[in-house]
DNA sequence: GCTAAAACATAGTTTTTTACTATGTTTTGT
DNA sequence: ACAAAACATAGTAAAAAACTATGTTTTAGC
């Protein structure tokens, strides 16, 4: 029960970008670079995130990335289901639904850690883990 | 963020058995047959709860396994300790400590989402998901 | 004692997923 | 014009998961 580079990877560079200054830019290639991650495959992690409508990209030379929304306005849910595909512990939860469902024993329980796990990430926003961090700082 | 088929194979075997009339043995390949899981993958994944200590083996012919303590005293936590390996998140959680951990800005975020997962895993036990089922059935 | 049936054990193989690379195209400031 | 950035797809390599194969050991029943 892990969860992938791309949901951790995608994380930060959002941490990132929240970090920045309001309205400043920051490009991929700096990122990765700081980040120590290979900068086609972060590129890959982000075209995942723009369906979530929280990225505005500037193209050509001088571009880069900034968020669209305000980060306590970023739900670490939306985050999740982008970059992890879907977060249920089990498949039968959200697609694949085996003929046995409604006999299933464990399923109740699934149902159960599923929702566990997703109110905690609805809890929690881009904001909070920025907030957390600051608080460290002194 | 899924968990693996030994996780839940292994979970289905441990509920047959707490389904179990009291002290009476079920063999291995029984469950495998009702359950549709191969024999050899599941009596590797029976090995692997061993350890735990919950299970009865009787070798030889008639033989079988039963549970070695009642159901209620069984804790979801343990059972996926020794079926999943580790339960957190991420990986340097728990290993894999990596040389950044302390400026690390996610890291307090994934300690926060592994304990929710714990907690509840601790606070279920083999017990509450048959009681679960029982409900289920009038 | 022999045999069949069960648990016990390890190594190997196949399949799937993850992680990453390669090779472009398009856009835009200078 | 050109360099630097985002955008996009396909391919590949590595790792993990899922399973198979091939045994050994134990024990009840004949």
């Amino acid at each position: 029960m892990k969860f992938s580079t791309r949901t951790r990877y995608g994380l930060r560079f959002l941490i990132r970008l929240a970090a920045q200054p309001e309205g400043e830019l920051l490009q991929l290639g700096q990122v990765a670079h700081d980040e120590n991650i290979s900068p086609g495959y972060l590129e890959q992690i982000v075209r995942a995130l723009k369906p979530l409508g929280i990225l505005r990209a500037v193209r050509g030379a001088g571009g880069g990335y900034a968020l669209a929304r305000r980060p306590d306005e970023i739900s670490m849910e939306d985050i999740f289901l982008h970059l992890e595909g879907e977060i249920s512990p089990v498949a039968c939860l959200t697609r694949d639904q085996c003929r046995r469902a409604d006999q299933c024993v464990t399923r109740n329980f699934w149902r159960q850690l599923d929702e566990h796990i997703r109110s905690f990430l609805r809890s929690q926003t881009l904001a909070d883990i920025i907030a957390a961090e600051k608080l460290c700082l002194h």
